[in-house]
DNA sequence: GTGCCAACTGACCGGTCAGTCAAGAGTCTG
DNA sequence: CAGACTCTTGACTGACCGGTCAGTTGGCAC
């Protein structure tokens, strides 16, 4: 791995444990093991390589996303696959695996995206992709439940990212995964009109 | 006010405005008008001062609660009403009040909760607290729309604390106050079992 | 060989951070 | 009035922050 993707690596993983400001650029040169002057060489400031991480992390959620699309089973089944790929992305990236932490993305939503624009434009961003990845199992949950008069695919993609990032909210608050799990079933009565 | 009552506000108003990490003690005092050395005549670190803000917010949100449960309208508006009461302490708290701040419980929860123990232990404290004023409204919410084989209010309250949380989430990334209010009718399903 | 350049080094910078402290001001009690 | 007490002051500390920079290295082109 060159220097580069050690610092992408090692950002992510130290951002997505302590969040952004509890992070300081002299640890992520030690946990990429690299030294202060090559961190700026790549990079011009801590907040472009949190974008970086960020968009890291989109594309490792985004890819166990369309595996899970991918995979034979109901679309029932493939919400719980999603649900477990949160819970595999932090087996990846936690030091222990027990503290659950979350989804990066809405970490640094909440905490940085408001303070610097740049940060905030992309999140929007890469937000918006994973809804509109969702957006295809949400089809697929209308039409395997046979739902009459359910909302737009688009809003109900919204909608659900909306409650499972709410759930990993109180998972990590709690620091319980059942938090998460057990509540999934939520998801498909959120895409029926009240 | 006391100092000690305006160094509780004005760290309220920052940190709901910026987070914990982005405000310093100084920004605070100054806020307060009010020295450094008496901020720690009173709190003992940073940390036991964001503990006590947090408490103030909480029963500022209490209180809105408690208002809106005592409202004499029907189980659904009251449920726009609880919408309407995060706005309203938007609106109180922030500088700016089209900038959309979302949940101060909810962003300390994920910004700071898990790196201090004794803040993780106070925002679950609260959040349970805040749940179970909810749990009020789910009754009232499972005899108004006669919901059959309805989810445990208590479980129903969570849920829809969780998916408020994350609508109040992509209200602050996306600073659109419709994020939330347009989705507050998913809140009714949430309460279905699937 | 020589020239070149991206990658890399680590000491260093000004500034800010949370937290300290000794001294003073104001207030209550005996 | 004396003494004890709380509250207030603001300069100060030392650690740490993000970021800089002059200089070194190693490999590739000619």
């Amino acid at each position: 791995m060159s220097s580069k993707e050690r610092l992408i690596a090692a950002a992510t993983k130290l951002f997505y444990r302590k969040g952004f400001s509890a992070v300081g650029t002299k640890e992520i040169c030690q946990e990429a093991e690299v030294n202060k002057g090559t961190f700026y060489h790549f990079f011009p400031s801590k907040v472009s390589l949190a974008r970086e991480a960020l968009t890291h992390y989109s594309m490792l959620m985004a890819e166990k996303q369309m595996h899970v699309l991918a995979t034979p089973v109901s679309a029932r089944e493939k919400l719980d696959l999603i649900c477990e790929s949160f819970l595999a992305a932090n087996q990846e990236l936690a030091e222990d695996p027990d503290n659950i932490h979350g989804c990066l993305l809405g970490n640094i939503a909440l905490e940085v995206a408001q303070a610097d624009a740049s940060m905030g434009e992309h999140v929007n961003q890469l937000m918006q992709h994973s809804c509109s990845g969702m957006a295809i199992l949400v089809k697929e949950l209308i039409a395997e439940f046979k739902i009459e008069d359910a909302v737009d695919p688009e809003e109900g993609a919204k909608r659900i990212m909306a409650y499972v990032e709410g759930c990993l909210m109180f998972a990590k608050a709690h620091n319980d995964i059942e938090e998460l799990r057990s509540r999934m079933d939520g998801c498909i009565s959120l895409l029926r009109r009240p």
